[in-house]
DNA sequence: CGTGAAAGGCATTAGCC
DNA sequence: GGCTAATGCCTTTCACG
C-alpha cells in the first residue's frame, strides 16, 4: 500500500488553495505532466484522502440566520446516535464527537429558532446537558502540515502501515492492518448488509 | 445591489456538493446555458459569497497527529487576541469564537504534543481555563438552507439591503448600507494604508 | 509511474436579443 | 440577464517505456 510523497502533498496543497487550478498548471509546479497529476488526484480520491471538491462559501454574508455553536453532553454510549441524528439536519454544518461523550456542532438557525431548533432533532433521553452559544466569528485554515498517510485499521483500530491492505466496500475505501482483519471485517459487513 | 435568487442558491448547492461538476451540467439542472452559469459564478465570486474552490481532505487518514478539540475560556475581552494567535498555527484548522469569550478550535497535533502544543501559542494571561479533548469523529455537511444575501455594513455594522453599495478595496469586496458609510470607511482605509 | 500526442469535452468569448 | 455559436484550453485516453 502506497502512502503520500512530497509530490502528493504539494498537489493537495495547491488544490486546497484553488481546486479549479488546471492540472497542467499544477503539473508545471510539481514537475510532472498533466496526466500524471490527474492520475495522482484519482489515486488520492480512491484512497479517500480527497473526499471531494467544494466551494468555500462566506456564510457571514448569507444571513439565513444566526450561527451557533452547540455543546452536548451525551448519556454514556449515546454520543454516536446524537451525532448521526444531527449530521443530517440541514442547518448543521460541522459535527465533532469527542472521546468523552461530548458532541460539539455548528449550525446556522433563524433567530427565533435558536432556543428551540434542537428540540425536534434531539432525543433528550440521550442528553445530559447542552449549551447553545452564539458564534461571533469563524476561521478556517485548510492546511496540511507534513501530513502522512496512516489510516486506522477499520477492524482493530491499529495504525495501518505499508503492509496494510485497502478494500472498497460499496464504493467507500476501508483500510486494514492485515488480511485477517480484512476478512473478519468483510464477513461482518456482509452479514450486517444481508440483515438490512 | 443584487441579492441571491433561487437559481444562485441552487448553483451554490450544486457546487458545494461537487465543485468540479461541469458548468454545462449545472446549467442543465437550473435551466440555463453554460455561459449564464459561468457569469453567475463570477458574480458570486465578486460578491465575496464564493471565497474560492477547495478540496475536502479527510484528515482522519492523514495522521500527522491526533485530532483534538480545544475549548478555551478567555479573560474578558481577550478572546479576539486568542483567536488571532491560534488561527495562524499550522496545526489548527477551525477556530470558532463565541459571544461569551469562549474560543473553540480543532487541530491535529502529534501524539506527544497533545498536552503541550498550546503552550507556545497561547498567552496564559489571557486564559481562564482550557480543555483539550480527543476527537473521535468529524462530520462536515456544507449546506446552505434558504440563505439570503445580507452582509453587514463594514462601517456601521447594520444589515445592508438593496439600497446598499459595494466597494472593492485591494481586490476584496466591502459592503456599506449607504454612501456616507462608504465614504467614511474608504477615507479611514486610505489613511491607514498610507501610514503602513 | 511516468511520458507525449491526439481526441473529446468544457469554459469562455463574441455577437445578438 | 440571457442565448447560440465558435474558439481555445484542459482533461483524459492511448500507446509506449
Amino acid at each position: 500500500m502506497r502512502g503520500l510523497d512530497d509530490t502528493d502533498r504539494e498537489i493537495l496543497r495547491l488544490l486546497l488553495a484553488d481546486a479549479r487550478r488546471p492540472f497542467s498548471d499544477i503539473a508545471e509546479q510539481v514537475d510532472l505532466s498533466a496526466p500524471a497529476v490527474s492520475d495522482r488526484v484519482d489515486r488520492l480520491s480512491e484512497m479517500g484522502v480527497i473526499r471531494g471538491f467544494t466551494v468555500d462559501v462566506d456564510r457571514s454574508l448569507l444571513h439565513s440566520g444566526v450561527p451557533v455553536l452547540v455543546e452536548i453532553d451525551a448519556e454514556p454510549g449515546r454520543a454516536g446516535a446524537i451525532r448521526d441524528a444531527l449530521a443530517d439536519v440541514e442547518a448543521v454544518e460541522h459535527v465533532f464527537r469527542t472521546a468523552d461523550s461530548r458532541v460539539t456542532l455548528t449550525a446556522t438557525v433563524p433567530q427565533s429558532a435558536v432556543p428551540s431548533f434542537l428540540d425536534s432533532h434531539l432525543d433528550f433521553e440521550d442528553v445530559q446537558r447542552y449549551d447553545v452559544r452564539l458564534v461571533a466569528d469563524t476561521e478556517w485554515t485548510p492546511g496540511l502540515g507534513t501530513a502522512d498517510f496512516a489510516p486506522d485499521c477499520a477492524e482493530c483500530g491499529n495504525t495501518v502501515d505499508e503492509e496494510g491492505v485497502r478494500s472498497t466496500l460499496d464504493g467507500d475505501p476501508y483500510y486494514f492492518c492485515c488480511g485477517s482483519c480484512e476478512a473478519r471485517f468483510v464477513e461482518q459487513y456482509e452479514t450486517l448488509k444481508e440483515e438490512a
